[in-house]
DNA sequence: AGAATAGTGTCTGTCAGACAGTATCGC
DNA sequence: GCGATACTGTCTGACAGACACTATTCT
């Protein structure tokens, strides 16, 4: 065993599934149920089985299949954190990814799991998280941080058809920051990934008009 | 063997070593010794050793050390390559790191060298490179002109002391284009990383004022 | 003086930030 | 009309691109 796992690293792809709700900007914790780092709180992860994964990306794709009955709309590298020291097992390579939830998958998603799993604010997760899972959870926000700073549109946090407004919303949650509505909205005009509906959101005020993400929309690029 | 190929796959690093000569941008590559892919052209890369490594970077830097006797700069992950197909040997892993050397220890690594290697046109490689080398080559050339785009200083290509003209020189051979004179230099006028010194080159004309990096400088970040 | 390279001044268009203003709904 | 939210107009400062200009060296 410690033989093997001198020659052979253990290979592991960790997710950070990221969610807008309530206004902050969540990510997907969940309890784990085995050794090491048993009931710690951590980032939905498994090892790689080469036998079932096509490659390093859908081995994500499988762990958030089984942790989560979604479809994930997007998956993104991050970067692999490795060594002798972040995993009681030995040797490891942790692959990270970031996914995005849109918001009106959330709710579905808590309700059908049966193991402990929690939407954590981004910024302060509030547990000591397993392994170096904190520093990965950084390491992706920042990440996510820096495509929005560059005018990136996170269309893959938002629901079919939204509102301007809305989106606004979901970059602040990002951000962690407010910005101005002149400014976004100018911004917008010039975007070739938003496409304008004839629908309404007609609510207690000025109906707001609705658009989607261009067809083969891809955030992370 | 095969069984264990399964269970645990192959991992190796590869390093897109590029350095600025003659106003191009040139990566290393090295004529492959042995099976599989004997004889082709390709990244330098070799195989994790969990034994010898401290994590996957310290493997890279050790594969460069045996490569080429120099100490590398700047080393940084690029994203990882992975699946069943792109090596004869199975399933594996290829995380790919950028490295820069400076352009003043670029003939020293050329005369060491017995195996066979080769300075070549970055954007324009000339061979069929084994693996999927192609693939990650252009990955890495990408990150590199991305950062030199948002403004990022390629100073880890540079000698230790450098005039401002050379480093410009350096960005327009990673981009490709030529860059105007008095914006670029109106922009450095406003950078932390960069030092000057009270030297000047004198050659055939106005001397010229020297520049160094600022310490503790990293360039990709 | 002239060639060559180092380094600067300036005009213009674009865009971000700030903020006030107008438009259109429900009540 | 009034409150609330959607949406727009405009001023200002920062900065990029383009390009002409000045400065300092060697021959």
């Amino acid at each position: 065993m410690m033989a093997t796992r001198v020659l052979f690293p253990l290979v592991v792809v960790d997710v950070a599934l990221f969610c807008v709700d309530d206004g902050g900007l969540r990510v997907l914790l969940v309890k784990r149920a085995l050794e090491p780092e048993q009931g710690r709180w951590a980032l939905p992860g498994g090892v790689l089985k080469p036998d079932q994964d096509a490659n390093l990306e859908a081995a994500a794709r499988r762990v958030l299949r089984n942790k989560v009955s979604v479809d994930i709309p997007h998956l993104e590298e991050i970067r692999t954190f490795s060594g002798n020291e972040r995993d009681s097992r030995g040797w490891s390579i942790a692959v990270l990814f970031c996914a995005l939830l849109p918001r009106d998958q959330v709710q579905a998603l808590i309700r059908d799991k049966v193991e402990a799993v929690e939407w954590a604010d981004a910024a302060k997760p509030g547990h000591r998280l397993a392994f170096d899972h904190t520093e990965q959870l950084f390491t992706a926000l920042r990440v996510l941080r820096d495509k929005v700073d560059r005018h990136a549109l996170p269309l893959h946090l938002m629901p079919e058809k939204f509102t301007l407004t809305a989106l606004q919303r979901t970059c602040e949650a990002i951000l962690g920051r407010p910005l101005d509505k002149a400014v976004f909205r100018r911004r917008l005009k010039g975007s070739e990934d938003l496409v304008e509906t004839d629908e309404f959101e007609r609510g207690l005020q000025r109906p707001a008009q609705l658009y989607r993400a261009r067809e083969g929309f891809a955030f992370m690029a």
